[in-house]
This record gives C-alpha cells, structure tokens and sequence, in this order.
DNA sequence: GCAACATATCCATACTCTTCGATGCGTGGC
DNA sequence: GCCACGCATCGAAGAGTATGGATATGTTGC
C-alpha cells in the first residue's frame, strides 16, 4: 500500500542526459512561474525539485559540492562540515541526485559527486522572468 | 490573543522593503550557491524559502497569484483552482507570505495577495551563476 | 447593533521527513 | 580468500507538515 516511494528520479527535466525515465512528459516543466498559472503535474515536478533545497543541510551540500575542488566531493568530504552522520549525509544525498541537481560517479573506492551541469542554471530561469545564459557548460 | 505574526517572517532578505525585523543580518544570503560553500546560517535562510516552494500547492498557488490579472489575487479567487478547503488555502498563503514570496493587502472585505517584487529574481539569482537583470519595474 | 460574508486561527488527525545505529555491498590491498 | 575501507540501505524513534472542521476576527451593509 504504501507505495514507499520507489525509484522516483528526477520529474522535473533539470539534467541534459535523462538517465532514469522521468515519470510524465519533460515538456510541461519550463515556462517561468510568474507568465502563466503552473498546470497541476508541472507544479509536482517543480515542487519536488523545491524540496530537495528545502533542508538547511542539503543546501550546504550542493554549496559545498559546487564549490569544492574540481566540482565534486565524495562522502568523505562532506560529513565532517555538515557535522552529521555518514547514512545521513548519504541519504540526503541521494535526494539531491534524485532531483537532478547531483550526479554520482564511482572512482575507485571513492563515490564522487557533482553539480548537474545548467541544472541550477534551468531552475533559476525558472523563478526569474528573464531567460538565463549559460555561461560554460 | 493574536500577535502571532510576529514570529519567525522572511528570513532570507527577499523583499526590497523588510516590513519585519529579520532574524538575522540580511547581508549573509547573497553569494551564489555555486561560487563558495554557504555557511549553515545562511543555508536555514535559503531553505526556508525553498520550503515555501516544496509543496506542489503553493507552487501553483504563486504562480496563479503572479499570472492572475493585475498580479494579485484573494483566497476566493485561489480556492477554486487548487481545489482545497479555505483553511488549507490560507495556511498556504501564510507560508508564502512569511518565505517573502508573497505580500498581503487588505481592501474592503478582501485580502489581496500578490508576489514581492524582485524576491523570485533575486532567489533565482542564487542558483543561477549569472547576474539577473531585473526588468522594467 | 446585527446579519452576512471573507478570511485567519485553532485543533486534531494522518502523514512525511530527519536522523542515526546496524548492516549489507562493492572495491582495493594483502 | 580475507580483511579494511568507503558508502548505501534498512529499521526505528522523534519531529515536523498537510489537511479540514470548528471557530474567531474583521469588514460591509442594513
């Protein structure tokens, strides 16, 4: 019953390579908030991405992880700023790669994550009424 | 017995005007998530505003505020569309309003509700790596 | 003042989220 | 093969959140 919240990845179309299938149609996520009244799915989509900012400390991870060495952080690197536990940090984590903000890669031992290239990027533009450039990527 | 406003409002400076008293100094929430690691201060400030923005309802109901003609809108004109109680829709509001999203005024019989100015531009310049320009206002 | 109306607040219920200890899984070194 | 290490997953406790019915507050018109 409880559907335990299976592998539900990113909704809203934030990435460029959709590794996981989106549950509905990419195409009803990206006009700006504030031009026209967000249909019900898309205002879902948008708000699980939301979410995954909504906690104090998975915000100081993507900022840590942006701005770390080279782009990417393992768990390593992380639970000690944060001051919590490895399994959280790893579980909050997992939401932000949920979301499409981070991204996993396995090197070695080490677990490196990184900011989604034009994610953040993707998402400003779309609290803001004017279109973003994108500066590398 | 009724002062409740008075706790805990927009904390992360959003609005051009602060109307209350932030809890903490305004200057500390403006750096790029991206360019430098955000201290925890500013990352409560941050994710309570993107707290506001994790519940698919008041995803729409801001931006049907924003879209709605005139941009602004009272709770009749909201309850209908989201389809919840008016309770529901006015504890909704009041998170909003307290995030710096949204601004209440009252006319006549009706609290009007609508967007702050700047207050998406500026947190959608959190995100992006980019300075927003603001249009016209 | 009183009735009608729009909205906010209070309260209870059900649900979700955060957190960590315990444990499982994969990798690398011996 | 075996152990050490990095990390993900599981399970459970506590805290937080969404929702709506009942009710209080404030406004308008009589």
């Amino acid at each position: 019953m409880r559907g335990k919240m299976g592998v539900m990845t990113t909704t809203l179309d934030l990435a460029d390579p959709p590794r996981t299938v989106p549950v509905s149609a990419p195409g009803a996520c990206c006009a700006p908030l504030v031009r026209e009244a967000a249909d019900p799915q898309a205002a879902i989509e948008i708000a699980h991405v939301f979410k995954a900012l909504s906690d104090p400390t998975r915000v100081r991870l993507l900022s840590i992880v942006a701005a770390h060495d080279g782009g990417e952080a393992c768990v390593c690197d992380l639970t000690e700023p944060v001051g919590l536990s490895q399994p959280t940090v790893s579980h909050h984590l997992k939401l932000l790669v949920e979301a499409g903000l981070l991204t996993r890669e396995q090197r070695g031992k080490w677990g490196y994550y990184s900011v989604v290239p034009g994610a953040l990027n993707r998402l400003g533009a779309l609290l803001t009424e004017v279109t973003v450039t994108e500066p590398t990527h």
